[in-house]
DNA sequence: TCTGGGGTCCTAGGACCC
DNA sequence: TCTGGGGTCCTAGGACCC
């Protein structure tokens, strides 16, 4: 890990949202509701209402009468988070994507070819706001957990950066809410014993936090409030599930008119993981009853595959086994994905993934001896240049 | 807070293997 | 007949994220 901060977490603010301000002017500066029924994604004129994402729309609109809302336009969303990704690989080739509208940066190694990360994060910024139209956030810190942090803080449509000798002062006083990881269930947990800040949680012993959170959670939580996180940037991970899902409200479904809706579900996902080339094992059916609990089934078959027919199968028998079930709770949503995906690597690591800093560095400037050029040096790091082999990078 | 659609990771028990 | 320790896979559920 480096004991500079050379970590981008970059994330969109408002991402749909500002893609609607962006292509409709009478939309700017007005709040804007993405979203019919539920709150999609709201601009931060709708924010400052109170509105949230996954609210209610009538809520929503009880809240902010004046409120333009949208539907939403997937495409368009798609078409905006390609342009965006493609900066950030203009950017470095260490890119983390994290969902559509935020990924980590690993900018180590570039200082001599780009400058100072904080310099690398404002160009960032700009080519994003000039380029493809949208305001962009960026953390900028020495972990991927500080870095996330950073821009959380830093929201809307700014920069912060956190240097190593201020972590700690910028880290403790943050209520546990911020951290990556703590959601409304621990939080509720932690201000029962009267923990509401990081600081207070970097007080507690690990072994008090396992029994509060469990294993997993506990130590996770400890680490990140002493400031310890390594993990690295990692390039080229692959989704390991894809589903699709449909509320179905409060009517009642007949099994036939499940099963057809279930058919199309399946027909999505498995549309969409040929068209990414990916085959998968596991089917995993998501039922959410009248109560709003949930529950699921899941099955795997005995070889990975992309095809309709075998994943539907699997799918309808799981549907048919909980149909006792769903009578008698009755069902408000039905889903399916498919997981245990092949996980063949969409690439060979490059030699420099293993240690970001010294190698990228030592190999921006053998690119550089030989070709002399920046833009050729981005190229061949990426694999792309003519005539340039990977193995030119030390090892 | 009366609730979309897409994901990730962790836990825990049981089956099964050596 | 009774027994150990270690590992992987499957299933189900839960918390969390955007």
């Amino acid at each position: 890990m480096s004991t500079e901060a050379t970590i981008l977490h970059a994330d969109l603010d408002a991402f749909y949202a500002s893609v609607e301000q962006r292509d409709d002017p009478r939309l700017r500066g007005r709040p804007v509701i993405v979203g019919g029924g539920v709150v999609l994604a709201c601009s931060y004129e709708a924010k400052a209402r109170g509105v949230r994402s996954a609210m209610g729309g009538h809520q929503a609109r009880r809240l902010c009468p004046d409120a333009v809302v949208v539907p939403p336009r997937m495409s368009a969303y798609t078409a905006a988070s390609r342009a965006v990704f493609e900066i950030f690989r203009d950017t470095t080739p260490l890119v983390e994507g994290l969902s559509v509208d935020e990924a980590f940066l690993d900018v180590a190694g570039l200082r001599r070819l780009a400058g100072a990360p904080a310099d690398i994060a404002a160009r960032l910024r700009v080519a994003v706001r000039e380029r493809v139209g949208l305001p962009i956030t960026v953390g900028v810190a020495r972990t991927k957990f500080l870095a996330k942090v950073a821009s959380g803080v830093a929201k809307p449509d700014g920069l912060l950066v956190v240097r190593p000798a201020d972590e700690m002062a910028f880290l403790h006083p943050l209520p546990v809410e911020r951290l990556w990881g703590v959601g409304p269930v621990s939080a509720a947990k932690l201000r029962e014993r009267g923990v509401r800040t990081v600081g207070q949680v970097a007080r507690l012993g690990e072994a008090t936090l396992v029994s509060l959170l469990g294993g997993g959670a506990g130590r996770h939580l400890h680490a990140l409030a002493h400031n310890r996180d390594p993990r690295a940037v990692q390039v080229g991970r692959r989704r390991s599930s894809m589903g699709a899902q449909h509320a179905l409200g409060r009517t009642p479904h007949s099994p036939a008119e499940l099963e057809a809706i279930l058919a199309g579900l399946v027909d999505r996902v498995t549309r969409r993981m040929r068209a990414a080339s990916r085959s998968g094992r596991t089917v995993v059916l998501r039922l959410r009853f009248a109560d709003y609990t949930r529950a699921t089934r899941s099955h795997t078959v005995d070889k990975a595959t992309a095809d309709t027919a075998p994943l539907l199968g699997a799918a309808r028998a799981l549907l048919r086994a909980a149909s006792p079930e769903i009578d008698r709770r009755g069902i408000t949503l039905i889903g399916v994905s498919v997981g245990n995906l092949d996980d063949a690597p969409v690439q060979p690591p490059l030699p420099f993934d293993r240690d970001p800093g010294a190698d990228l560095d030592a190999a921006v400037d053998a690119v550089r001896d030989r070709f002399g050029s920046a833009a050729l040096t981005r190229a061949a790091l990426l694999g792309r240049a003519p005539g340039v082999e990977m193995p030119l990078l030390p090892d």
